[in-house]
DNA sequence: GATAATTGTTATCCACTATATCAAATTCCG
DNA sequence: CGGAATTTGATATAGTGGATAACAATTATC
């Protein structure tokens, strides 16, 4: 059913360059969309820069191989040693089931480790290693000197403060 | 393997109150974690925002089963009569494979249609239904007075249209 | 008229999210 | 003390969103 048979040909045949039109992204109805209300649609904007941002931050961090996600759990490991999956989990908004994998992705790397707790031998206690702590500075100098500044750079320091307060407001109050 | 020991007890068993501890949230080493850099961390926010705001989305618009994609198509097909799948599907970011599946849950609902053109018939020009502009209308009013009202009154209005403006910046320059 | 490109579509695949369930360990409370 | 309930980490699983490859029908290109 799956049979490819275009897929051997096609490394062989130079592609076209592009269509006859200048105009890119339009078609034959005119130019560009109207976006009407979707331009007054907070949620919209706040998607599509979340988009943008997260796909910078992934350039950015590249070549240390983090997502935003495993980033923020670096940050909080080494700022709150001797915590637990749980709790970490929880400040993220990750769901324990869903934070096991994650953890597991972490520790096969070697940047952090599930020590068992002699309190409470249920939990895991969570600490970076030195590995780890090194990864997370390099990755805090890409985020600062890349990243960030790239969106300092766009809006203006005072605004993107601005910008970082209205959003923790919104995350926390709404 | 998956046999339901537990499953058939449990309704029978009231749970207790809580814990012991009254303060919520907190384990063994302190009370709540420390954000670290998280907190200047934009694009942690960002998302922490977007998830908060898509929520508050949804529950307003519950009644019309609408999610946020949904309704950004309504609108777009609303202000944009006679354009195909692949337009509308770009403009909003939304790969055309998985626009298919999206245009027939918002068709079986009779939301809108698919009329095949007749220049071109390959494509499909979409066009919302007199149900689907009645839905969209009052999705509209939904929005206006329930979701982008209590953001106004989170933020206050100037500082609302501040945000939604760095957020298109960031969607459109970053 | 042959070749390439476009449109809608299907089939997958991956990442992320969500729920139910479990065993081990701990807490609760009579 | 001792049984019931809870907590913790973990597994399995399902749902959703996003991404690529491939295909048939149609149109554009040269």
């Amino acid at each position: 059913m799956t049979v490819s048979k275009t897929a051997t040909l096609d490394a062989a045949k130079p592609p076209r360059p592009a269509r006859k039109d200048g105009a890119d992204g339009a078609g034959e109805g005119g130019g560009p969309l109207q976006m009407g209300e979707l331009a007054e649609l907070l949620g919209y904007s706040l998607k599509r820069a979340q988009l943008k941002v997260f796909e910078d931050f992934l350039r950015c961090v590249a070549p240390l191989q983090l997502t935003p996600a495993q980033f923020s759990v670096l940050l909080l490991l080494d700022k709150n040693p001797g915590r637990n999956q749980t709790e970490i989990a929880n400040t993220l908004g990750i769901l324990r089931p869903n934070f096991v994998a994650m953890l597991d992705g972490l520790e096969s790397r070697d940047l952090c480790a599930r020590m068992r707790s002699t309190n409470d031998r249920r939990s895991h206690i969570l600490v970076l290693t030195d590995k780890g702590r090194a990864v997370l500075a390099r990755a805090k100098k890409l985020v600062a000197t890349k990243h960030e500044a790239r969106l300092d750079e766009l809006l203006g320091p005072a605004n993107r403060l601005a910008l970082l307060e209205m959003l923790a407001k919104i995350a926390r109050e709404f």
